[in-house]
DNA sequence: CAAAAAAGTGAATCAAAATTCACAAAATGA
DNA sequence: TCATTTTGTGAATTTTGATTCACTTTTTTG
């Protein structure tokens, strides 16, 4: 009498949980949080809308692990760039120049997991993911501090203007002024112009 | 036959207006976009919903109105700045602390104003400001470019970090840790860092 | 003060989206 | 294949908030 799920069925619905999540990414990375409605997502994964509510609790359960996923994704790059060989400069360059290439593939959906307010249980993920972010830089940072490649002052605010510097500029290329997003070679050297900023912020001299 | 307002109507009226306006910020500082809703801010403001559409065509325009008010205000104080004795350093220096310190105060309306996403017509302002603000540092990076003071590259990119980093750290306080927030001193010191490191972030020398 | 005009009210209406649920189709187990 | 369970559907319901508008009150004018 009892129902087992086929290995078959149990792919087919690992699919469709997997297709709604697809195009809710999609729907946001085009338009932002506002226009992932669930008809929207249902009707671009080729589902009806209930099926949204078979597979996940409500909305923000599929948003919120949209945002989980890809800032763990994120953090493991960064992680990873930390834990490297580099110098302290060398990764703090590095991973700057990583998180904000990476955003600026797309933009709307970086934004929008990074910035737009949507509901307090998604803020509550999005702020342990900052802080995850966050660490990852202050690990470097700590580092560059010790050993004397870096000479602000307050560890924290350091993280926060770097984290600051690096994920703001990806709202830049949102303006209304769209296309006027650069070639690779701008990016580039966009992208290098920021962790330049960044590093030298760091390497604090004295003076007032 | 035709009607003139008498002055103290008139005043009554612009009275009216302006305790719209100012409950609107209110609940803005509070809580953000999603908080003044028309009915919150009639009822604090001791008026009906309906008179709120009397003075405003719509609810955008209450809140454009409150956004470009700010930003003017905003760019005033920067602009004096830039058209100061001092030199391209401290204004920078000056400039990042003002704004900062400013921000600060209420964090929650400086967030709304600056990043919350509401609508595409109040984007389209938002936009018009932030080219003001970033114009009013431009023409300082310019000045400190020119006569040396500044070693940066790219004009544009450099604004945009600078702008980026002194905009983002009013995000911080926002934390579901609300009350972290600091208390005079260490707010100075706080800013003081942030202004330290957008000084240093455009005084880039050499090396990698 | 009475008529006309404008300011002020707030319940009713509208709109946009999320969520539910009665039902249909498909899968499973006998 | 038939009964049962689960998956899938999408129209109906609910929710939330902006906006309207018929009506009341206050101002102005003559």
């Amino acid at each position: 009498m009892s129902y087992k799920r086929s290995s078959l069925m149990q792919e087919r619905m690992e699919q469709n949980r997997q297709t709604i999540l697809q195009s809710a990414r999609e729907l946001i990375a085009q338009g932002g949080f506002k226009d992932a409605q669930i008809q929207a997502i249902a009707e671009r994964a080729g589902v009806s809308s209930g099926l949204v509510y078979r597979y996940f609790d409500n909305k923000s359960q599929v948003l919120i692990e949209i945002l989980a996923e890809a800032i763990q994704h994120e953090i493991q790059i960064l992680n990873a760039i930390a834990a490297s060989e580099l110098s302290a400069k060398q990764k703090l360059h590095k991973a700057v120049t990583t998180f904000v290439k990476r955003a600026l593939n797309s933009p709307q959906l970086s934004y929008s997991l990074m910035f737009e307010p949507v509901d307090p249980l998604i803020e509550h993920e999005r702020f342990r993911s900052k802080q995850l972010i966050k660490q990852s830089i202050n690990q470097i940072l700590a580092e560059g501090k010790i050993n004397g490649e870096f000479g602000f002052e307050d560890l924290n605010t350091a993280a926060l203007c770097v984290v600051g510097a690096m994920t703001f500029v990806v709202i830049e290329p949102l303006n209304p002024s769209k296309n006027v997003m650069f070639d690779q070679t701008y990016k580039d050297y966009f992208v290098k112009q920021i962790a330049d900023f960044c590093v030298s912020g760091v390497c604090i001299a004295e003076e007032k």
